[in-house]
DNA sequence: CTGATTCGTGCAATACCGTGCAGTATCGTG
DNA sequence: CACGATACTGCACGGTATTGCACGAATCAG
C-alpha cells in the first residue's frame, strides 16, 4: 500500500468514525504502529487532524463529532430557523434532513402547526415530540453514525414512496461551481432522493458553508428552489434560485 | 476509547444532563471509577466543571432545568438497567423497544460494546449516538405520538425482516392472568412482531407495572424468556420463565 | 453515632510516545 | 545500466501517560 494512499485512508476513516486508534489501524493495515504514528504526526503537522494519546481526533470543526459541533454557529442557525419556519404552511408534507441546522428549524416551528414531516433523522423525530398536530413519519435504515441519519437502500426506498411539497436540506457546502456538496457518498445519495421526492427544495446555509465545497456532490445549484443565508444573496447564485436573507 | 475523547464526552453529557454521576459513568464507559474521578478532577482543574461529592456539576450556573424531569421510577429504572446491561453480549443483535425504561438500559450499555441494535424508537437511536461500535438500524413508519415509536405496517415489515438474539421489551403491565399488556393496539401488535423476531424476550418491569393489567394484550407470560424486577420473583410467574432481581 | 459510599494518594503494570538507527525500495541522473 | 540520493519502514530503547488496585481519610444518610 502506498504511503499517500494510506494517509488518505486515515483521513477518510477519521471523517467517518470521528477518531483514529493507532493500535487498531496498525493491525488492520498490516503495518507497524510506528508507521501509523509517523503518518498521524505528519498529518497533524499539516493541520489535518489533532494528535492525542492513543490516536487522533478531527481538527476541522466541520469534521468534529456531532456532539462537539452542536452549538457552533448557534446564533446563525437560530436566525435561519426563524426565517424559514414561516415557509412551512399548515397541511404541507415536508421532508426534513438531519443535522443541527434543520434541528434548529424544527424547534422553531409553532407547536400547534398541523402538517406531515417525513425524516430519516431520529433526532428530528424526537424534537417533534411536543408538536401534537404534526404527523411524523420515520424513514428507517442503517444509521450512519457521523451524521446520525438512516441511510442505505431502505432509506432510499422510504423517501421514494413519498410526494412532498417541500424538502428542507442541510449541506456541507454551497459552492458556485461544485453546487451542493456533503461529506459522505451515501448521504449525498439520500439527499438527492429527497430532492427528487419534493416539489421544491430549500437549503439553509450558515456562513461557514457559503463558498465551501465538500467532497461529494448532491446537485447543481440550479436544482435548488431557495437558498437561505444570514447575509445578502451571493452574486453567483443562479437567477432561477430564490434567496431569503435571515 | 481515547482519553481525550472520553473527557469531551463527559463535558457534552454534563451540558446535556446538567450533572455527572461518577459511578454510572464508570459502568457505562467501561472504565474504573478511579479513572472517571481522575478525569473529573482534571477537568475541574481546567475550570470546565465543578467537582461535587458523587460526581460533578457545570462550572457556569447556566441551564440546569433542561433534563431535570425526574420521574418517580427513575431509581428503579436505573437499577433495572444496570442489571440487564450485562445480558447484552458483544456481537449480539438486539431489538430494543421504546420507552423510558429501555432508554435507561441503553444509557447503561458500555460505550465500547460492539453489537447491532434494531429499534423503532428515535429516542433509543439518539441515545446510542456515542456508542461508536454499535450498529444502529432504524425501523421506519408512522410515529405513534403517545409513546414516540414507529408503528404501522411499515414498522411491522421492518421487524419481520430481522432475526435477533434478544428482544428488550417495555410493557404497561405484567399480570398473572392477562400476561403482558400495553395501552394501544398498534403498539401491542408491534411488540408481538418483535418478540417473534427474536430468540428470547426480556421484559424489564418497574414495581408499578407488576400485577397491573393494560387494555391490549401482547402475549402470555409463558412466551417470555426472562422477567427483570427490582424485588423478588413474583409467585405467579410461570416456572419456565427466568427471573432476574435488580 | 454508625455504616456505607466516595475521595484522594501512592504504587505497580501496562500502553503509548518519540528518537535514533539500519535495512530496503524507489527515484533521478549520468 | 550503474550509482548515489532520498524516502519509507521496522526495530530497539528510554521516557511518559494512563489505568486499576489498595488503603486510609473524608463525607453522606439514617
Amino acid at each position: 500500500m502506498l504511503t499517500s494512499q494510506r494517509k488518505s485512508l486515515l483521513l477518510a476513516r477519521l471523517k467517518g468514525e470521528g477518531r483514529l486508534v493507532a493500535t487498531m489501524l496498525a493491525a488492520e493495515l498490516g503495518v507497524s504502529e510506528d508507521t501509523i504514528r509517523r503518518d498521524l504526526r505528519e498529518l497533524a503537522g499539516e493541520g489535518l487532524l489533532v494528535r492525542v494519546h492513543g490516536g487522533a481526533l478531527p481538527a476541522s470543526p466541520t469534521n468534529l463529532p456531532l456532539a462537539r459541533r452542536r452549538d457552533m454557529q448557534a446564533d446563525a442557525k437560530r436566525r435561519l430557523a426563524l426565517a424559514v419556519a414561516p415557509l412551512v404552511r399548515p397541511g404541507m408534507t415536508v421532508l426534513v434532513d438531519g443535522g443541527t441546522t434543520t434541528l434548529a428549524l424544527v424547534a422553531a416551528l409553532p407547536v400547534d402547526l398541523r402538517c406531515t414531516v417525513v425524516t430519516h433523522s431520529p433526532g428530528i423525530a424526537v424534537a417533534l415530540e411536543h408538536h401534537a398536530q404534526v404527523d411524523v413519519v420515520l424513514v428507517g435504515g442503517r444509521v450512519f453514525r457521523h451524521s446520525m441519519v438512516a441511510c442505505g437502500p431502505e432509506a432510499q426506498a422510504g423517501f421514494q414512496r413519498v410526494r412532498a411539497d417541500l424538502c428542507l436540506l442541510g449541506v456541507t457546502g454551497v459552492h458556485p461551481e461544485t453546487g451542493l456538496t456533503t461529506g459522505d457518498p451515501d448521504e449525498a445519495a439520500i439527499k438527492r432522493t429527497m430532492m427528487a421526492a419534493a416539489a421544491e427544495t430549500v437549503v439553509m446555509a450558515t456562513p461557514d458553508k457559503i463558498g465551501v465545497s465538500g467532497v461529494w456532490g448532491i446537485a447543481a445549484l440550479g436544482a435548488l428552489g431557495m437558498l437561505v443565508t444570514v447575509g445578502a444573496r451571493p452574486g453567483w447564485l443562479p437567477p432561477g434560485v430564490a434567496h431569503l436573507a435571515a
